[in-house]
DNA sequence: CTGTAAATAGGACAAATGTCCCGAAATTTG
DNA sequence: CAAATTTCGGGACATTTGTCCTATTTACAG
């Protein structure tokens, strides 16, 4: 459950190698509970995690949030605001030690412009991120959560990281209470 | 609620007007109810509507459909899919006669590393769509139905086209019998 | 016009989920 | 260590939504 992008860390790895490109990169570090992008702020610069972990949430006018993916290493993000030149439609707070790699956004559109590699690893990115939101949206309105909890625990195993009930009730798009009662009836302990 | 794109539908009048790039374009059209994509299918080609309105629908295994938009004028379908070069992820379906400009993945790939104007246009639209799908999600996870139904009567009274109580439930992701349910508490007489 | 099929409306009950709230458990602090 | 404070789990009830089913209306072919 929480998105990678492996092509595009190597290549930001690359990219800070090579001495005419590295200048336009900078490196920020965050704690965790900080954030990264404010909902409704104005961006100046695009934002690819070299490590940690990530969440990307919406919070609607009820005050409620609902998290749209856990975002790690590779992951980009402002890029939907650098291309569409509109104020940050999603909230992205840090939930481990996190480290990003900070290019501006007219830095941005030309790397896009000028470097094969990066213009088709964010394009790749963005069409997965399309694929991948239709999906997990297709299935929260279409099975049970009894049917998709046990796909999601299995997946919470094999993380490194723990999750708060918070947050991972916020990723269903349930209340904290109907998480516990799934998690009971399921008989799971692991968590 | 239908989405358009009127940049890429002007754009690609034009290039339908300039002969070396012409031939690469074929038109299509269809009848209300085909399918131009289904899912789980190989695409060779990106398709953009010249006019009519689509539903863009994603079919899980326990059979039940979920309708992510409904595409009209200037908006493209098959491009993720052609980008990632993966199998079809949802259907698209006509829902009333339509005319569609065929573009072979080659192309289209083509296309977009030449023709900035297309390449911008289909940048901005898969941001654009990446952040309405986001939103579409949040919403309908956070806001009970009765906040979001009047707002899309509301825009339903707009559009051109009626839908069906079974195209419309499977949009919101609930049954007919709830929108039913739900428009009669409203009060609400004009469907 | 008539019969058949399709779309629509809604009753009755079951299942899922949210809200409110209290007691247990964990954490912090003096 | 003990008291104070916060977090967590879950009971009880209300609300929402789904499923199943049937009657009614609408659309359409012959």
């Amino acid at each position: 459950m929480i998105k990678t992008n492996l092509e595009l860390r190597n290549l930001m790895e690359e990219l800070t190698r090579n001495d005419s490109i590295k200048s336009a990169i900078t490196l920020r570090d965050l704690q965790p509970k900080q954030r990264l992008i404010a909902q409704d702020q104005a961006l100046q610069s695009v934002y690819i995690i070299k490590s940690g972990v990530t969440k990307c949430l919406i919070t609607e006018n009820n005050e409620k949030d609902y998290i749209l993916d856990f975002l790690g290493e590779g992951e980009l993000v402002g890029e939907v605001e650098a291309i569409r030149h509109t104020k940050a439609t999603c909230t992205i707070e840090a939930i481990t030690p996190l480290t990003v790699y900070v290019i501006s956004n007219t830095q941005f559109h030309h790397f896009f412009r000028t470097i094969p590699a990066f213009g088709s690893a964010v394009l790749e990115l963005m069409a997965t991120r399309l694929a991948r939101i239709s999906e997990k949206a297709a299935r929260q309105q279409l099975y049970t959560l009894s049917e998709i909890l046990p796909q999601l625990l299995a997946t919470l195993e094999s993380q490194q990281i723990t999750f708060t009930k918070q947050d991972l009730s916020e990723y269903l798009g349930i209340s904290v209470r109907s998480l516990n009662r799934l998690l009971k009836e399921d008989g799971n302990t692991t968590l």
